[in-house]
DNA sequence: ATCGATCGGTTACAAGTTATCACGAAGACT
DNA sequence: AGTCTTCGTGATAACTTGTAACCGATCGAT
């Protein structure tokens, strides 16, 4: 977040304040929850009391929103900046995992369950098309012998999600792939469904990732 | 539940509200969400006025720990009824989805995110372990032809979770990966992640099943 | 059959939460 | 300086979970 020079003291206070309230945020968030997060305890840690927050955010549900598109735009950074410095599928695959496990409540506030009230904003399907476009772009780089699948032919007509990528639909199918497995493992892995089983997530995760890029 | 026979009047009627007290939070829970759950909306919708309910449950984190058992026992129980009746290991993946899909916040209420405060109760993971093994027999049936991987060896010593099932770990790790996938996949569409995207979900489930099925 | 303890339900209350409103103080701009 | 927008305040409303005290009906035992 750089370039925020030319701005009237007035804003840059709003926006400092605005980042702190978020600051926060995060901190509730990960330490109880999305659901426990209260505007009230966030005021009085900021040494305001109760309802100056509302002059910052209109609300729960706003400020949410932005912690999720934030959260969104966090993982957007690390895939585009893994990729750029050269990573294969592999390697985004990994930063992948390593920024779900850096702070599992927000890889839950992103892909877990929805809050009920709130929807999510346009811009963030726009991000999430920016990812997969990494993904795509990464698997590019391969070359796959795949029988065609039905949904292969399916994905043709039906590739927006990926913002009309142009790259063959066998791809594309391999980039959502990868996406949903690599999504059921760590989710499950963050929600702690793994717990009580015994055998090591990062094992089965590397499995995976073994057998989608060509066993 | 038969054999509800032999019970005292008092313990009867004391299950019965407790059965209507599930009913109406399984209500609220499929339209607003769990995190919505109110325990006094339940009890005015049941004629008694808030502090009555807590007779019947200690709280908000009992209740949900029913709830999130009676989730748990209900698929088991549909697995289960699926592989009686012959099905194979895609007529137990499509019953698990059909499963999901006939109430997402149910599903979301097991396998999504935690809720804050609560624990999950240990005989849930004991039903967990009977829902694997009906998926590690479906699997027995087919035969592999699968290079062991390193988790595969992993898996060797770590089957607690399977109920010490004697299968071959590499079976093990095909429905370990069942499970993962599929999830991916469900709780993306469950909760709504899929939803601009354009695709038809139903399709990648097919495509998953096939391609973990031998290609 | 009467007596007594337990159970079920009630109202009242405490400590929280989100959110709105009306007001005062302080900075910013003309 | 004067005005005007913004920030923070306390008061208030409508909620929530959960506890405490009380009262009546029912069930079990004598």
């Amino acid at each position: 977040m750089p370039e925020s020079g030319t701005k009237s003291p007035r804003e840059r206070y709003r926006a400092q304040v605005r980042g702190e309230i978020k600051e926060r945020a995060w901190e509730q968030i990960a330490t109880a929850g999305a659901s426990a997060l209260s505007l009230n305890a966030i005021a009085k840690q900021l040494g305001m009391s109760g309802p100056a927050l509302y002059r910052y955010y209109a609300g729960r549900d706003e400020l949410i929103t932005e912690l999720v598109r934030d959260a969104y735009q966090s993982l957007a950074d690390a895939i585009r900046a893994a990729f750029d410095a050269g990573a294969d599928v592999t390697g985004l695959a990994h930063e992948w995992r390593r920024w779900a496990l850096e702070d599992p409540h927000r890889y839950l506030l992103v892909f877990g369950t929805p809050i009920p009230g709130y929807r999510a904003p346009d811009d963030v399907t726009a991000i999430a098309s920016r990812i997969m476009a990494v993904l795509i772009d990464a698997f590019a780089a391969h070359t796959f012998e795949s029988p065609a699948t039905p949904f292969d032919a399916h994905l043709d007509s039906h590739r927006q999600w990926a913002a009309d990528h142009p790259a063959p639909s066998a791809v594309l199918h391999r980039a959502l792939t990868l996406w949903t497995r690599l999504h059921g493992i760590l989710s499950l892995e963050v929600a702690g469904h793994f717990a009580g089983m015994g055998f090591d997530p990062a094992l089965l995760f590397a499995a995976e990732l073994d057998a989608l890029l060509g066993h």
